[in-house]
DNA sequence: ATCGAATGTGTATTTGATACACTAACAAAA
DNA sequence: TTTTGTTAGTGTATCAAATACACATTCGAT
């Protein structure tokens, strides 16, 4: 139909999705990357990503890739930019529309599959060679995930629904590398009234226990301040 | 090609940009629009742009687009967002990618052209009804030209290179849609050391004159703060 | 009972943001 | 030449937000 009808008046650049997952694991930053199955750049390292359907919403081929190539379920996705530049790719034209999400540290030991080799998380400052432009896609999700710590509730994506004060302090730190004054850390994090105390206590460890506290309204996890 | 392969493979999503441009006029904030000559939506108003040339930089396709419907010249231009619902064409599967630019008040008068019956310039708040998902677009343009009004430059593209206080503070106050006082707000801007006096005067008028400031560095326009 | 380890808490200081009113310089009119 | 209208230009006091900073508490293990 009309779609072809295009396809023969000229040529239409392919349109990929392409995912960079962020998770703290060993108190580093680190990405989620696939081991690629084939040409080009068979071996390299790449972000997981691939081919819209042509009946696909963008963001469902985004979470669909994702997951066909390692096995993570969907987690905070939001889109980052489109790269188009014509010599991205050396096979064709592709476009490619790329996503910014984030994983709780737990939801991990990634599968390989058909398209990728094998999947695995690196740090953000141990990256290897990467394919196509993903270095440059990689970098643009960092700087974007720094500058939406300060007024978004992000931070909360990368921990599991209830935590400790500290925790949530420790996922500040170790985005922003540097460490944060304690009280004032939960004089101002208290103060935005987007975390509530769930009564409990962590029973771990020879110390002190600490307060469990959760997000007041997980549904609106959304920009506040 | 390789591009013509994929197209027998499956079909290929068309890739088109869109451009929400924004300038101010009459003291109003104003997007160009132009009136659709061919179907669909015949002669309803839509915001410039045009499918994506197989070898053509996205930016430059939003460029191009925007100079032949509209007859106006490259200005600030930034991505916006990449829209790709697959109901949102009723032809045929159509991936945007959006950019949002801005315009010096004065480099107006479009010029019709092939594919636009016309252009024409429309206070935001008085828009017509609009082709395809191109009303959605424009909200979330709005809001990206709000948010970065703090954090970054933008507001001088909507200037001429050399400009007066006052007039910088027009443009936030018609931006904001609120009055800001002219102490605190001159004390602000000063701070950032971002401009800096000609020495020249503006001799418009009978009041005293004003003086004229620049960008400091007219390249670096870009987030500063 | 003591030790090690992490939790939890308040105040003083500094910095940045806001509120606020009058004089200066020009052109035009009287 | 004086008056009037119009916009440009300037400083301080107050309030709010961010920062710097140190010690007592609670647990498990020894």
């Amino acid at each position: 139909m009309a779609a072809k009808k295009h396809c023969y008046d000229y040529p239409h650049p392919a349109v990929t999705t392409d995912v960079v997952l962020f998770a703290i694991r060993q108190q580093t930053l680190s990405v989620l990357l696939i081991q690629r199955a084939n040409d080009p750049f068979q071996g390299m390292w790449a972000l997981p990503g691939g081919f819209l359907d042509i009946d696909e919403d963008l963001e469902s081929c985004a979470k669909r890739e994702l997951m066909e190539e390692t096995g993570i379920e969907a987690v905070y996705l939001e889109q980052l930019y489109t790269f188009g530049n014509p010599q991205r790719d050396p096979r064709e034209r592709i476009i490619s529309v790329t996503y910014f999400a984030l994983s709780q540290s737990d939801s991990l030991s990634p599968k390989a599959s058909s398209d990728a080799a094998q999947a695995a998380w690196f740090p953000i400052d141990e990256l290897p060679a990467l394919a196509f432009d993903h270095s440059e896609i990689i970098q643009l999700a960092r700087r974007r995930l720094l500058s939406k710590l300060s007024y978004s509730t992000i931070a909360f994506q990368m921990l599991p629904g209830r935590f400790t004060l500290s925790q949530l302090q420790s996922v500040y730190e170790i985005l922003l590398d540097e460490n944060l004054d304690k009280r004032n850390f939960r004089k101002g994090m208290l103060a935005r009234n987007i975390i509530e105390e769930t009564g409990e206590y962590s029973r771990s460890g020879n110390h002190r226990p600490a307060k469990i506290y959760r997000v007041v309204n997980p549904s609106r996890v959304e920009i506040i301040k």
